[in-house]
DNA sequence: GCCAACCCATACGTTTTCGGTATGCCAATG
DNA sequence: CATTGGCATACCGAAAACGTATGGGTTGGC
């Protein structure tokens, strides 16, 4: 079955007449009759009856044309949604963020893709940094926003903005009363960390600066978010070094203090599949930037 | 939009595999990778992802195949039911019938008919002569049951039996005491009449018998039913020449007698315009020569 | 009552498209 | 490093579709 044959079958059945739809068709006539009757030869049966003023459907007819003219309609949605699906107008987007990002990035993140994307089912997950990777390679989730970026040869990374690094401390610490703290301070301070680096690469920002200025500092716990060290921070159990962004949402009771001497900062990195839906993506892009514009 | 492409297309997206799916269509690779990338260029993007070990759907391809399927499955449909239709195996079909015929015929007819179209929407309507004419020719009944046939250029008439002209009158009426009437017991006897040959072909068959046997009959009333006939000879008015199969549905009180030297009888036929869907007719055909055989 | 107009069907030559074979390219595998 | 598996490309022959020209039947007007 041709789906060329169906619609030229509907347009006789509309016009009454070959000629006629001919014309709409914009072809000639003969050829047009020439393919009604091979539709006919392989249904078997007549689906018109030639009156000498044009053409009738039979009753074989008209149950051909309703399906016809649906199967048509299907045909013709069906490129329309691959279409749109393709240009990122239509289907689904499933995000997979951080903790610390959330607060910060998601108000404004979300409104902008509804706005950007209106066809588009949105889905987020805080997901930590190896089920992103893990559930990004298969595709469960669309795009993730990491802080730093995943580092793996099937997934590609935009970096969007960047956040300090700052000292978080409980309000009383006598270091709260400096605008800005040195490294030097730092010294055998107790810290808060997150997972070493092999888990989650944000710790590795954190290791690194310390290295550079020669400071130690004693990992007195090992927590899984920035959620958790903030708790145990209020707690008075040490320090912690995270990024800027983690002030929203945190406690009343601690204290964020940028380091003097240090510049670090850490990257926010939108990362994808290098073969997923580039036009969605890039669509995603424009708003994670906007989102991240104003922190 | 080509269906075909639809087709291949919904292959390689079960087979998950260009090689598999050409295997399965009976063709071989190249020319099936050739059309799935005329499929992705009218769409304007990549239906799979090219792996290594096949290829597998992109979202937009989601997004086709469920319509393309659906698509195929209705395109399907519709042949399959034209076919059908014309087979006589589904459809519509009304049948106008005549008064006298209805309680002669219908009770086997009917029946009959769902045992032998089952997919068949039945329809019945009791028609005046003239009205089964119209009704054919504007398609508005299928075929139409006539005692006797239609003559029109446009319909197609098959006898499927005949009654013999019977006399009814009271019971209490002296010619009831005989077996058989002979005609010319009828001279002079009021006669209840159906509408003129013109109207009512019916009644040209009884104009012909008496005139065939000189014998006069005053006309006391036209009727446009047999039913009002018999009502009008139960109430004495007169008698009333009619086919036998009268008698089923008379009313107590009526007596019929067959008329002795007149062997007239009237045709049954089954009337249709000469280019409905011959095989449902032809069906209906077998079932009315049934229903008619055991009168 | 004949001629013109209308509409569908047929015939034939041309062009487009499709399918098959041969082959290349790439990645994964052993 | 060679082999295998899978898709893409190139080229050729075959089939299908389209256009032009034309025939045939019916309607309607002069």
């Amino acid at each position: 079955m041709d789906l060329r044959r169906l619609r030229y079958f509907v347009a006789v059945a509309e016009a009454r007449s070959i000629g006629k739809a001919a014309e709409r068709l914009r072809m000639a006539q003969p050829p047009l009759s020439v393919q009604i009757r091979k539709l006919e030869a392989e249904i078997g049966a007549p689906l018109f009856r030639r009156g000498t003023r044009g053409m009738d459907l039979t009753e074989a007819g008209q149950a051909l044309l309703t399906r016809a003219s649906e199967a048509m309609a299907l045909a013709a949605d069906g490129v329309e949604a691959a279409r749109a699906v393709a240009a990122g107008k239509r289907g689904r987007l499933s995000v997979g963020y951080m903790f610390v990002l959330a607060n910060a990035m998601l108000p404004r993140l979300i409104p902008e893709l509804r706005r950007s994307v209106p066809g588009v089912d949105l889905e987020f997950a805080e997901l930590s940094a190896s089920t992103r990777e893990a559930r990004l390679l298969d595709r469960s989730v669309t795009v993730a926003l990491c802080m730093p970026a995943i580092n793996h040869p099937e997934i590609q990374v935009a970096r969007i903005g960047s956040q300090p690094l700052m000292l978080a401390m409980p309000i009383r610490s006598p270091l709260a009363r400096l605008a800005a703290v040195p490294m030097a301070r730092l010294q055998g301070r107790p810290l808060i960390a997150l997972p070493p680096p092999e888990q989650d690469p944000a710790s590795s920002a954190v290791a690194a600066l310390l290295r550079r200025h020669q400071v130690v500092m004693p990992v007195v716990s090992r927590v899984e978010t920035v959620h958790s060290a903030m708790s145990l921070v209020l707690a008075g159990e040490g320090l912690a070094i995270v990024p800027a962004c983690a002030r929203l949402g945190a406690p009343r009771g601690i204290v964020f203090r940028p380091l003097r001497d240090a510049a670090d900062s850490i990257d926010i990195a939108v990362c994808w599949r290098r073969d997923s839906q580039s036009a969605l993506i890039s669509r995603f892009l424009k708003c994670a930037e906007k989102a991240v514009a104003r922190l």
